[in-house]
DNA sequence: TCGGTAATTAGCAAAATACCGAATCATACG
DNA sequence: CGTATGATTCGGTATTTTGCTAATTACCGA
């Protein structure tokens, strides 16, 4: 999961997952977004990849990246509740004293 | 924005969230919870309280640190609206294929 | 097989990050 | 005052991250 985190601390990182929250699109098409080197952005991809936020399909000479958007719902969601939130008071523990 | 992404991508600062999210703890009682020296969490302390994440508060010789839940909320809710989730069906756009 | 295109890997420099010990600041107490 | 305590800031080092160019791999078409 700590790549997860470390995958979105990145802005460039952030801006290719918003690319592809539109539709899929292959390396080069993503790569003319950005004014980064191709290399560059083929790191980025590899860091997506390894969290798992996006998957690559080879076709031919090209390969296309899809956001993984359960994954990504998945990390925020345990993210929330790893630190209580979302949920409204479900009354499934009880939380700390708070003795105000 | 960027900030919380940044404060969210260390373990260490994510513990540190977790703890106080109990109860506000000082300064030295947070460190007393890991083997980090008093710098280094200092360090980090000033990394959560930038991204307003969380509130100092200094009474004596002590400083005690308390959890901005709302700001914690906020920005995760930023962070999926940026993305889309919590939507059900966007409808903003017509997902390709997607058969099966 | 040869040339061209798409993308990655390799190798390296620069910047940011995390960590520590020592020094410093601020307050409390005798 | 002088000292002790809680916490931060300072100076330095090691590691990680980010970026580039050049080289490499993989595939397609003529």
């Amino acid at each position: 999961m700590d790549r997860v985190y470390k995958a979105l601390a990145d802005p460039t990182r952030r801006d290719i997952l918003r690319l592809l929250r539109q539709r899929a699109m292959t390396a080069g098409e993503l790569a003319g977004h950005f004014t980064l080197s191709k290399p560059t952005l083929s790191g980025h991809f590899a860091v997506l990849r390894e969290a798992g936020l996006v998957h690559a399909e080879k076709v031919g000479t090209t390969i296309t990246y899809r956001l993984h958007l359960s994954v990504l719902e998945d990390a925020l969601r345990c993210l929330m509740d790893g630190f209580g939130l979302g949920e409204r008071s479900t009354a499934t523990h009880k939380p700390e004293g708070e003795t105000s």
